[in-house]
DNA sequence: CTTAATTTGGAATAAACATTCCGTTATCAT
DNA sequence: ATGATAACGGAATGTTTATTCCAAATTAAG
């Protein structure tokens, strides 16, 4: 029988996430992987295939992770406005950590890719199509209970939320500090009211 | 005497401009940059040193035009809200011309460049404070004249809807729908009513 | 029409790039 | 322990990268 994997194959792909959300896809050379994912360059092509392959299962994978805890965190809400806040508490947090963010990866691949590769396109625009309807139940519930006013329809609403937080990722990656979100997302709640 | 140069500076810079912002600072080559410009290899580095150079060249060029027109736009105003309308639709129809949009300059190069490069970090947090300030004044006049309602302070407006600004920006690189854009816009300018 | 200046195209360079290959090493079942 | 298997490190590959260099072409002034 044959030697066994000493490495986990799901850690060196956060590994890679890390790397590819930090630095993009042509920022990011095979060398940059080897060194920063711990394995060698034969085990990474044997692994994960070539550079682009491992790109799209590492924005796959964050796509899981990070949009599926938000809306897991969006579906299991009781109470609609106070979950809308820690979504975006949750973004202006996560900005504010270091001085320069990261961003969101699937803005960054957005900006970076989606014009030139279609592959990429189509995963962004899954990414948004989710969280825009996760957001558009969270918002109905909340007209329903009459937390939220009828004043916008549920749907535009949704759209406005989710580019108020494209917007904020960008903002965070030229490094603006905390008083500014709050501006944009106390005004961006009020648009609710 | 010398041979007279044969190209202009300025032309060949609005080259420049054009295919950084479509592909960005690390997809573009040397090769790319001597295809497109039209010129020599050798004019290319005599005339503009190197690719970094010529990039950051490109993005003050750049953000002397657009948010210059931008900026002039807003301050020739005289009916406010019908100038903020302007401002959107420019950036909408903008977004619309072609499926995949090359987006913002500025939003591209913040988001490849600004955390690892503060040359451009500086740049870009510079034309984001001008097209505030510009805003705010907008926003001030409109609240004087009763044509906006002072329930948010202008300055946190001004932020606001910038931000809304660069997240339709980011929205317009994975090829969304004017009905998308509609939504966003209709909502935003909401909040100063 | 010659001279001086300067642009030009393209060859040359050296480093970095993604990827492949291979001999060695480690781990399992027998 | 031994043999079969597969991961490993690192050298090797061939391409692309940014940049420099140079000889030939082009132009203006004398």
């Amino acid at each position: 029988m044959a030697r066994t994997k000493v490495f986990n194959e799901e850690e060196v792909l956060g590994k890679a996430v890390k790397l590819f959300w930090e630095k993009g896809y042509n920022g990011t050379s095979a060398q940059d992987l080897v060194d920063r994912l711990g394995i060698s360059r034969s085990s990474l092509y044997d692994t994960y295939g070539d550079k682009f392959r491992l790109f799209k299962r590492s924005l796959l994978q964050y796509r899981k992770e990070f949009a599926g805890s938000m809306i897991e965190m969006i579906h299991s809400s009781d109470d609609y406005e106070k979950t809308l806040v820690e979504v975006f508490e949750y973004v202006v947090t996560e900005s504010l950590q270091e001085k320069f963010s990261k961003g969101c990866f699937m803005v960054n691949s957005s900006v970076e890719m989606a014009p030139h590769n279609p592959e990429i396109a189509e995963i962004v625009n899954g990414n948004r199509q989710d969280i825009e309807d996760a957001l558009l139940q969270l918002i109905k519930k909340g007209q329903e209970t009459g937390q939220f006013s009828k004043k916008h329809g549920a749907r535009p609403l949704a759209r406005f939320i989710f580019n108020t937080i494209s917007g904020l990722r960008v903002t965070s990656k030229s490094g603006a500090d905390k008083k500014v979100f709050d501006d944009i997302v106390t005004i961006a709640l009020a648009a609710l009211k």
